[in-house]
DNA sequence: ATTCATTTTTTTGGTCCAACAAATAGGCGA
DNA sequence: TCGCCTATTTGTTGGACCAAAAAAATGAAT
């Protein structure tokens, strides 16, 4: 059966400029940004439906359903039946996971998250020991002491992770916190491993308080050499090749 | 008219444990992945075709669609017309496109990425001092010298780019790397308006010359000072609060 | 007859629509 | 106040068509 009303495509000027045909999910992708940008959206305001958004610029349901599949995988909405789609905050989210997508953990990469973090913690001392307050060092103990008497191995690696990440969050830049953060998983999995036999568990508390006594005397080559002590240390659980 | 076929769904068991109901899409993303290992194909294989997908998986087209639209934006496939679905190496373009996606430039982060960047260069120094070939300083060299007699500022701002880019790759980490790349479009900026000014574009190059030098000396406070004040000189361009 | 260029056919993604299922917000009544 | 009902909206599917590109068929020239 042929629809009497036939649709006629790319009737837009075709600029001058060559480029590649831009798909119309893409557009709609875009044009839903622009929205979000004109009306002054936060997280929580929603969009307007399928439908609308469809009307609204000249596209299909199911194109904007896709366009709208993507913004959720960028963690940008999150769509719920009834509701349609609202602004998240999950950007970093979807970051992060995206980042863990495919990344399988081998023993090179044991090596290369722990060099990475030392090359950051590291990085951090010297700020910390300029700026570090009483409070910051309080809560970082606090931090650490909910690591002893932890029987739960994921718990433990949690905990020893939210202690590294305050650690590298005190330096008070918003990209490195990021960064570090990005590797969350792959960390935390470290962890994990060097959790499993119960002295590790207490070492790592003793080290932990190392590095923040050195912090309290300001003492940066202390500090430099017990993070490097203390991140080699987990390294000596990894099967080496 | 009532089509004749009427789908029932959610016929699998729904497990006990709760849990949100999986949609169709997520589950055909799993599903697609699963079938990519199963058969293990590589980069540049290419997935069945779109009805292929939705006979073989019992779902519709539009389905099938929706989830390739995520497994593009996570940068696993890559869309071809008429070719289909192929397995792409693009996955950490998609993770460096989806970490631009909404990080406007502004002043604050102007000095968050240069902060990152003097911990992240600073911090490889140790390792470049000890390690650096020969080769590798003169091929840093080399990518220095693209710099001089570049009218055009966005080549400039990406050669400037490739040099540090060198720098850390030296390192040999790649998760470092990877990082440090993670803010290439944020760094290319800040280089950008750098670069606008022509005695600048000077400064820049012969900064690198004397950093260069610092790694042939083996002198690690050198490389160090020169390093923290070159990325403090890129910030004399940002507009203060 | 063979080879190359051209045309036609087929395949496939891109887009849209109509229909129905499922979920739920919001109104309505007990 | 509580529970039910309805209307609206997302979730999913099948179908139709278009455009582009590959594949196949055709034909001409050597």
């Amino acid at each position: 059966m042929v629809l009497d009303e036939v649709r006629h495509f790319s009737s837009e000027g075709e600029a001058s400029e060559g480029g590649q045909r831009i798909s119309a999910v893409d557009r709609l992708v875009e044009q839903i940004r622009d929205l979000v940008r004109e009306r002054g959206l936060g997280i929580g305001d929603q969009l307007p439906t399928e439908r609308e958004l469809g009307e609204r610029f000249q596209a299909g349901r199911n194109t904007v359903r896709e366009a709208l599949q993507i913004l959720k995988a960028y963690g940008i909405v999150e769509v719920r039946p009834k509701i349609g789609a609202v602004l998240s905050g999950q950007h970093e989210v979807a970051i992060r996971k995206l980042f863990a997508f495919q990344n399988e953990i081998s023993p090179a990469s044991f090596l290369d998250v722990q060099g990475f973090r030392r090359i950051i913690e590291v990085g951090v001392g010297d700020h910390l020991i300029l700026n570090a307050t009483a409070e910051d060092l309080d809560r970082l103990e606090a931090i650490n002491a909910a690591l002893i008497d932890n029987p739960d191995v994921e718990e433990a690696a949690r905990v020893d992770f939210a202690f590294h990440e305050a650690l590298v969050d005190m330096a008070g830049n918003k990209m490195l916190s990021t960064n570090y953060r990005l590797l969350q998983p792959l960390i935390v999995q470290i962890m994990r491993v060097g959790k499993s036999q119960r002295p590790a568990q207490v070492d790592t508390y003793r080290a932990h308080l190392e590095i923040i006594r050195a912090l309290r005397d300001r003492d940066r080559v202390a500090y430099a050499y017990l993070v490097s002590r203390h991140l080699e240390y987990g390294l000596q659980f990894v099967s080496g090749s």
